[in-house]
DNA sequence: TGGTTACGTAACAACAATGGTTACGTATTC
DNA sequence: GAATACGTAACCATTGTTGTTACGTAACCA
């Protein structure tokens, strides 16, 4: 693992607490399943649970649990939570810069990708959890069927 | 300056090019209206260069030059030419995963996350480097009615 | 021809973000 | 009281970005 995995994680990480439904799943659970290590998977479960999406239990068979049903939690929602600032940056150029060009188009681009950022928002806002884990819920099911009846397609 | 200004970067020193039109903008001059380091400019523009958006003149009055008219160059050709992989990463699992929840979040959740980057890349398309330099346009033209009439917002 | 300009890159330092790991205090359950 | 599990801090390794200096090469000009 390298990058930009934590969105990735957290959505991964609240899919489980999502199938669950109401029983508390701990961070070595979920780290098991992501590969990696609790505290990883601590780190953002902290973050979900900040941003109220989630409540943790401490203590034998503690864990976490969402605060919402999985239809109330769209992909925005874990977004928000993770990431912090704006996607792209604008360099900061002072009012006073002797470039015309360098004093404007810093404000106008900001602008620019402000909107372009929300796109990918918008896009965000209209998945929810819910509709995450019935595609992984689909998966599962045709993964099953692979495994019992022969192959159909591939190869 | 510290992050994810490479793509903010790319496209003031396009939009420079762009009102440039047709004569030879040195990285030197980019890199002051930018306020940063001649070289940091150099690295993006051969990153324009070895996609097609721009050219390269060597010697005195040299500089880079658009390949194309900025009408025909949007956003996301801009991006494409700056920004390498994926926006979000989904953790790699192998496919005997013992959880069957962690062997099938991956697809599923590459999938979503490939639409949603979609959404932002659409926005991007959405938006030409004429467009930009037009809205720089409209600010510096407003920014010189400022200093000679009587300021009327703002205060 | 020689000097100047400007690109394209390599090399290196500084810095921040991410991921992995160990460790420890605290709360909860049995 | 022992075991479990969270929430964090601390530290290291890795990676990506920015800023700099430096150097080879190409083009232009006098």
């Amino acid at each position: 693992m390298a990058a930009n995995t934590r969105f990735a994680v957290a959505i991964h990480a609240a899919g489980m607490l999502a199938f669950a439904d109401r029983i508390p799943i701990s961070s070595d659970n979920i780290a098991r399943s992501v590969n990696t290590n609790p505290v990883v998977v601590r780190r953002i479960l902290a973050l979900l649970t900040r941003h109220g999406l989630a409540q943790a239990q401490k203590g034998q068979g503690g864990g976490s649990l969402l605060t919402r049903t999985p239809e109330r939690i769209t992909l925005y929602d874990i977004y928000q939570a993770i990431e912090a600032g704006p996607l792209f940056q604008v360099p900061c150029l002072s009012e006073q810069h002797e470039c015309a060009i360098g004093r404007n188009v810093g404000p106008a681009l900001n602008k620019i990708l402000t909107r372009a950022e929300s796109g990918l928002l918008e896009q965000l806002k209209a998945v929810t959890l819910a509709e995450v884990i019935q595609k992984v819920e689909k998966r599962i099911k045709r993964e099953c069927g692979a495994q019992t009846s022969p192959a159909r397609r591939r190869k």
